[in-house]
DNA sequence: ACCTGAACACCGTTCAAGT
DNA sequence: ACCTGAACACCGTTCAAGT
């Protein structure tokens, strides 16, 4: 006779980005997510291999939001009609969601994270929402380098805000913007030439 | 009667990066760290108030190495005469520290790390050979905006590329040389433009 | 001033037993 | 199948005592 479930994975999931977010990564112990959803210890260890294991979970989670983030950003066809716009607002997005889950963010580049092939293919489609603007910017044989430049500075950004690397003073909304510009208008330069 | 020093805090440090490096962040402990240098546990804290005190020092002792290696890549002369080699040059040696140390990178760049005034004055610092670049490249009003596109785009890469980012293949090392020239030559246009 | 052994509280994890 | 109490090994940290 089973015992009756008294939470879910997703409830547990859900506790867990929720504790991350308040506490930081290693603030917080599997006792907490625990009494979260209302249950003893032991039992999470039914439902996830390890503590590492359900953060790796909680990590996949994040970038699934995060797609959803830049899908609400900019439409497929508003990137193929205006990728600069579109792409800007999918750069502020990207931000944003960075600035509003910044301890989940650190989790998301963690190079502990367990290299499983469902992790990959979640954190690969992740930034699919954007491609279509790329392509739209710099044609398709181009659209994944453009995409190499790009996001490595949207990522480096918000990663470097967060752990407080700008501390020259100056707008950073006004840095950030800044650099959006002057990288998507460098890679319009990038249609015609080789 | 003082009893003799068996290790230094030096020692410690570089014990501790060593081990860093060898196991990543969590994947050593105190005990480790004293058998390395030769001492029991407690007597690390003597030393050091705590473990992450004893990290955020070994992470200002990482920010002090990879400035060397940025002040090795391009003497300021070389950067004040020809800004795109040297800034390239030192590109390519920032993207080289972080891949001969992933776990220190990561370190480098970890939200957990304390706000200290000392900190935050070393990893300032850490930058700086690289300013009489930005400065012969944009001019001296530009020259923080553009250190704040092309250090992004640096550390984005690394910390993408640490993390299994890149996983749609091509080559790696490729993508970041197309990166550093497009950034770079796009902010070679501010020279005249506002 | 720096070292040590002993102790403490806490934590992730296992396991046998319950339903 | 999922839950539980009890137990285990380990870990960071404290402390009183040594020199």
């Amino acid at each position: 006779m089973p015992a009756r479930p008294k939470t879910s994975d997703a409830e547990i999931i859900d506790a867990t980005r929720a504790l991350l977010e308040a506490q930081g990564r290693d603030g917080f112990s599997m006792a907490e997510i625990a009494d979260a959803v209302g249950v003893r210890t032991p039992s999470l260890f039914s439902r996830f291999a390890s503590r590492a294991a359900l953060l790796d979970r909680v990590e996949l989670a994040l970038w699934a939001a995060l797609r959803r983030e830049l899908e609400a950003a900019a439409t497929p066809s508003r990137l193929i009609k205006k990728p600069l716009e579109g792409l800007s607002a999918q750069g502020r997005a990207y931000r944003a969601f960075a600035k509003a889950n910044p301890n989940g963010y650190a989790l998301m580049f963690d190079p502990r994270a367990s290299q499983t092939a469902e992790g990959a293919a979640v954190r690969g489609a992740a930034l699919a929402p954007c491609l279509p603007g790329f392509v739209a910017l710099v044609g398709e044989d181009k659209a994944l380098a453009a995409a190499r430049v790009l996001t490595p500075f949207l990522h480096g950004f918000v990663s470097m805000e967060l752990s407080q690397a700008f501390r020259l003073g100056g707008g950073i909304d006004a840095a950030f913007e800044t650099g959006l510009d002057a990288i998507l208008s460098g890679l319009l330069t990038w249609r015609r030439s080789p």
